[in-house]
DNA sequence: ACACATTCGAGAGCACTGCTCTTGCTCTGG
DNA sequence: CCAGAGCAAGAGCAGTGCTCTCGAATGTGT
């Protein structure tokens, strides 16, 4: 038997499961994941907390799944993005895919924190969330790998010595077909891409920035030259 | 009478605050923020957990204490490592503060992910936090300003006309004698610089930077670069 | 078709949390 | 000197994550 509708107990399981995600999902949307109550789920779905047990063994576990969710509709939202610009200049494609984060983390703040803010105390993220936390940055790779073949990437700067060896680990574990030096300035702007973000989402904007859209596009732009992305 | 000795009574209470914020820090500092106790502070403390409430009327007023005291240790840091590389070129005084930003940052995690990663639930930073937060931006202010002003900072790009205004409008808030795209640019390379240093501190660049001090040095730099420090 | 096994929901309970309120004791300023 | 302010302590409330036990429902193998 395949994993689809094997008996009306495993259907039952799945929609259970769902269900409990979906209402974990509503009030980490609402509340935050620190103030996320698995009693208060399994409350508004009309069951005991203890049966909630039956789904998810801890807390931490529900955390992990909607952790899981949040990364794979953050990505989602960024290759949505990228195709709809369809084959147009790398550049373009970035500075889309590079809204499309910005766009998606002030519509889903809570679950933003929830993937790139602080993790929650003692919590050390599963590796099964790692497949989903790779898309973003792999459409970022795609994207640049593309320009380099198009040949239209510039040259990224030279690299210090004391960074060569692990340039190259970088390159030869990420894209073994472009510069170490493009990917260590790619890694870097990644990093940067989403510390505009959280600044701006976690207030450190507040009363220095008050028009973010312009400002985020520009920086977004500077950082995607930083790259070779002309 | 000045706020200095002035009883037995103000004495005691600021001793008391002081070993209070003391034992809350220490297990801020090795069980992270949402789980820090009031109770378990008080119990180390020998003191029971309501009499605590004498001195910070809530939780969030310990945390916002503990924020303070962080921001401030951070400053103070970054303040001393520009005063410790002197009167050197702007490009190093950047370098060294960023340097000393990263060096905090690993060896207060947590204090690190209580200012600047996600704010807990559902805590609006007060007012009282600004100027305590500023310090490590001034910094940064001011080393670009005297680049500035010795004619060694190079032009920053040009903006787009969408961000002209709001441009002159952060200029004139946080340095009116630097050109306004300059300003732009050195907001953007604050936000980018924490970029990097968060998700360094929050596991991001697992498994994709093993060697992590040659990588930010070189970022730091290339980040320096953006905002004209040559 | 029947017996066995597994799964599941419910309830009680434990140890913990932030916070409030009341009761007295102690110290201090006028 | 002594009234009032400051303070510690205890009990208590409502909430949390999590465990354990106990029937009942539901599958599965013979």
């Amino acid at each position: 038997m395949s994993s689809t509708a094997q008996g009306a107990r495993a259907r039952a399981r799945m929609e259970v499961t769902a269900a409990i995600k979906d209402e974990a999902r509503r009030q980490l949307a609402q509340e935050g994941a620190a103030r996320l109550s698995l009693r208060a789920v399994a409350r508004t779905l009309g069951m005991v907390s203890s049966a909630l047990y039956r789904y998810f063994p801890s807390r931490d576990d529900l955390l992990t799944a909607l952790i899981i969710d949040a990364y794979d509709s953050l990505g989602a939202s960024a290759e949505a993005a990228n195709e709809q610009v369809g084959d147009a200049a790398p550049l373009e494609r970035w500075t889309a895919v590079a809204e499309a984060v910005h766009v998606w983390a002030l519509e889903h703040p809570h679950e933003y924190a929830l993937i790139y803010g602080s993790p929650v105390p003692g919590y050390t993220a599963p590796m099964t969330t790692v497949p989903a936390a790779s898309r973003v940055g792999l459409l970022f790779i795609a994207i640049v790998r593309d320009a380099h073949h198009e040949g239209v990437l510039a040259d990224a700067p030279e690299l210090p010595d004391d960074l060569v060896a692990e340039a190259g680990r970088m390159a030869a574990d990420l894209a073994p077909d472009l510069p170490p030096a493009t990917v260590v300035a790619l890694i870097a702007a990644w990093a940067e891409l989403f510390g505009l973000v959280g600044f701006e989402l976690f207030g450190q904007f507040n009363r220095v920035v008050e028009d973010r859209p312009p400002f985020f596009r520009h920086a977004a732009i500077r950082i995607a030259h930083g790259v070779g992305l002309r």
